[in-house]
RNA sequence: GGCGCCAUCGUCUAGUGGCCUAGGACAUCUGGUUUUCAGCCAGAGAAUCAGGGGUUCGAAUCCCCUUGGCGUCACCA
């Protein structure tokens, strides 16, 4: 085998996916595997759905996840530009030459007529394919509209009655009959190629060995398969990923649910190993039944050709239990250095938050847990007593604790016990009292790490 | 509709002809630990292996058909 070279084509048009990470994770994966390169290249050929910023957004979410690439845009490599706007004469160039060679055709049909034309077809119930009308032009045709300066594409010249096979890693082989497939559109009349032309010309030029992509393509592969003849190329090996469907089972992971979008995880304070855990587990398993394992084991033990072959739907509670797992386990140094990462620009006591670590870790599902559970320890709630109890309450704890010797965990459990007790109260209503909420972090501990001086003030202000 | 792919608990899956009266995880429910909530521990319910035919001494596993789901049919990727 030579070597590995995999990539993600993303295409600037909005958020990135988490189907996009999804890809990654085996292109990358597959890379370090067999020390080959992980390639980004920027597919942004259609201009009409350009969105700006969206590359910016791309590079980051891959250094979020950790998935840099070797080569890109912003790294550079040998085979750049690795953006395909920044390509196009080169694109130009491998369509004259399937011209030349007799394997794609100029077509000057207008939009207008190719509408028509599919509305006729459905009409018929005739699946909707290219008619080939400018198929059938004459050289001296071809050149005379040229000479106008008519608009065209160029359109691969698929052959008929012929059997197309694509041999894929993971699905095995899968066959086509040519006479089903489309006379594609390769040059667009801008200038820029379409996808199928840019990615076997840019794969190959590329060097690319492995192309692992959603099982979205497998029904425009054979064009590409045929573009590869063509060009005399060898195809790269092809492995097509199970879908990731809605949770409800209604079709792909579709951008109207939040959680498509890589920054819902990021802001919702997920840990990017834990969505890369995730995405992995969903169509892969660990030899020894393990559902969290770290990226280097995944990388060590998983083979492509066993992955599942259903799609599956997307679980969120699975994946925001997994979280939890991470953060359970974590190592206490990285978990506070990740959660003042994730709160840039706030003041953080480390050393609170480092007594806090042991009863925030089994508390947490996300680092966005972290706030709602540490809140009043650096600002004391909005609240006053809701009812007589409670101004009851309030009076007897001042003086229960004003009066502790000790302050610590016991000694503060065994003084709020006598207070519960007198009033014949429970728990929560010591909690609402201290925090604003019926829940939380163990009390006693959390009062002691607070301090008397702040505990004893801020009863004051309540009474 | 054409073409292609897929089919095991609600969900993700294990399972590659006998070890399966189908195992695990999430979720759900119950009990225990306990200062709330978590966590942890123990346990329960949950899949006639989509349905129907074969093949075989034997099928969740192999073959065929049906059904269902999904994908795709652009000068979008």
């Amino acid at each position: 085998m030579h070597n590995v070279r995999t990539r993600i084509a993303p295409s600037p048009t909005g958020f990135p996916h988490i189907g996009t990470i999804y890809q990654v994770l085996f292109d990358f994966a597959y890379a370090r595997k067999y020390q080959g390169k992980f390639i980004l290249r920027i597919e942004d050929t259609d201009r009409t759905r350009f969105v700006e910023g969206a590359e910016e957004v791309i590079f980051r979410s891959l250094d979020w996840f950790g998935l840099t690439p070797d080569e890109g845009p912003l790294q550079g490599g040998p085979f750049g530009p690795y953006r395909q706007s920044e390509r196009l004469s080169t694109y130009q160039k491998y369509a004259l030459e399937l011209v030349e060679k007799g394997h794609a055709y100029y077509c000057f049909c207008t939009k207008e007529r190719l509408e028509e034309m599919r509305k006729e077809q459905e009409k018929n119930h005739q699946s909707p394919m290219y008619d080939r009308t400018c198929r059938k032009l004459t050289e001296s045709e071809v050149k005379e509209k040229r000479a106008a300066d008519l608009p065209y594409v160029i359109r691969m010249k698929v052959p008929d009655n012929q059997t197309v096979v694509l041999h894929d890693l993971i699905m095995g082989d899968i066959e086509f009959e040519s006479n089903t497939i489309d006379d594609q559109v390769i040059l667009k009349s801008d200038g820029f190629p379409t996808y199928h032309l840019g990615v076997v010309v840019d794969d190959h030029l590329m060097e690319i060995s492995h192309v692992f992509r959603g099982r979205e393509w497998v029904s425009s592969t054979p064009k590409h398969v045929l573009l590869y003849e063509f060009f005399g190329w060898e195809m790269p090996v092809h492995a097509h990923l199970p879908l990731i469907l809605n949770s409800d089972g209604k079709g792909k992971l579709s951008k109207r649910h939040g959680h498509a979008s890589v920054d819902y995880y990021r802001e919702g304070g997920y840990l990017p190993e834990a969505v890369l855990n995730y995405l992995s587990n969903i169509v892969w398993n660990h030899p020894e039944g393990k559902e969290i394992y770290s990226f280097d084991e995944f990388v060590t033990l998983f083979d492509i050709t066993q992955i599942t072959s259903q799609g599956a739907r997307f679980d969120l509670q699975k994946l925001t239990w997994m979280n939890q797992q991470y953060i359970q386990n974590m190592d206490d140094d990285i978990l506070l250095q990740k959660i003042s990462d994730f709160y840039p620009g706030r003041q953080i006591d480390d050393a609170i938050i480092r007594k806090l670590l042991p009863l925030l870790k089994t508390r947490m599902e996300t680092l966005k847990d972290f706030d709602t559970l540490t809140g009043f320890f650096f600002a004391a709630p909005a609240i006053s007593p809701r009812d007589q109890l409670e101004k009851e309450i309030i009076l007897d704890l001042r003086s229960v604790l004003e009066d502790l010797g000790k302050w610590n965990e016991q000694e503060i459990l065994v003084a709020l016990k006598t207070v519960l007790e007198k009033h014949s109260a429970r728990m929560p209503t010591l909690y609402y009292l201290f925090t604003g909420k019926e829940k939380g972090l163990p009390l006693p501990q959390s009062l002691e790490i607070l301090g008397k001086e702040k505990i004893l003030e801020r009863l004051r202000l309540l009474s």
